[in-house]
DNA sequence: GAGTGTATACTCGGATAGAATCTGTCCGAGTAATTCGGG
DNA sequence: CCCGAATTACTCGGACAGATTCTATCCGAGTATACACTC
């Protein structure tokens, strides 16, 4: 069990797109470039965070995606749910109404079984651990040096292109 | 993103054979009829719960798996380790070091960085809430109609056979 | 200089292909209980 | 009745195949800007 890389591409770049925050719209190809990404796969996971309403995308030259709202109110969670679904982790196939099982009276599985509620409350306790951090929480634990590079960087790459 | 089916598989047959102590080991077969479920590929899942010392395992005839310590002493997150594995469900792969990252000073990179951070402390989360609960609270939940069921099926099939 | 048309630079979405992982099957080797045959 | 060999019923582990998911690429369509060209 691993979670898709495409997590870390977009969080690393929502945390680009507000430290650029101001100098209008990103275009995928230099998000892409600015990690050496594939530029034509990070935007499929871009495109799920604009249907996810965390960036926002301007089609036509000069277009590219900003946030769609401040790094306050953007959790980690919204992040992971925009980009890996909002599907459980662990996911109950009833396999105790199966063979031995399949003889019961079908009161007995009125309630979910212990074990998928056991399971549940693990990764509600996940899910709420990442809704409690936003991006710029994230932002702040890292040292002022990065964004001012990130900065220069696209500054960079705008005027020589 | 979703965890394997073994886990699921594993802890039923845990709490099963948690039900069934004293009865001796119990085959794979049987395990895998009652709640139809591949024998071999159950088998090695169950290979894997015995590698973690959850079940041990008795080779020969009337052999098979048993529980290697009371339901008290294991805990879902034993479980979830011993199939899933014990890697980070987030995997950082410092793309913060490629593209606009490449010219930093390696100085800044002294610490993780705070994505990677912030997911890890949700993820502890997670498994802070799996290895706070034992497998002998999860069949507490449960009702006692389940259990008695379920020994009546072993026990009939021990006996037509 | 204003208006128009064309080129350019993007996003968007689908189709598709390769790689990795998950699920499932099969077989040979090892081990212990059971059964059978000979003394 | 006892001992030993063959049979049986399991686990163990590896090799392998199919299905699903993840990663990646490509292309056509739509849209907005920039540029050039005409009048």
């Amino acid at each position: 069990m691993r979670m898709s890389e495409g997590v870390e591409w977009g969080l690393h770049c929502c945390v680009t797109l507000a430290w650029l925050e101001g100098d209008g719209p990103v275009s995928t190809a230099r998000l892409a470039a600015s990690f050496e990404l594939p530029a034509a796969y990070l935007n499929k996971r871009l495109q799920a965070l604009v249907r996810a309403g965390i960036l926002s995308s301007t089609p036509g030259a000069r277009g590219g995606f900003q946030l769609a709202r401040p790094p306050e109110r953007i959790t980690l969670m919204d992040v992971v749910a925009a980009i890996e679904g909002t599907d459980d982790v662990f996911r109950c196939t009833e396999i105790r109404r199966k063979g031995a099982g399949a003889v019961a009276s079908g009161r007995e599985f009125g309630r979910p079984c212990g074990i998928s509620t056991a399971m549940r409350k693990a990764e509600l306790a996940w899910r709420r651990e990442l809704a409690a951090q936003t991006l710029a929480e994230v932002m702040a634990g890292t040292p002022a040096s990065a964004a001012e590079r990130t900065r220069r960087w696209f500054a960079a790459e705008r005027t020589h292109t």
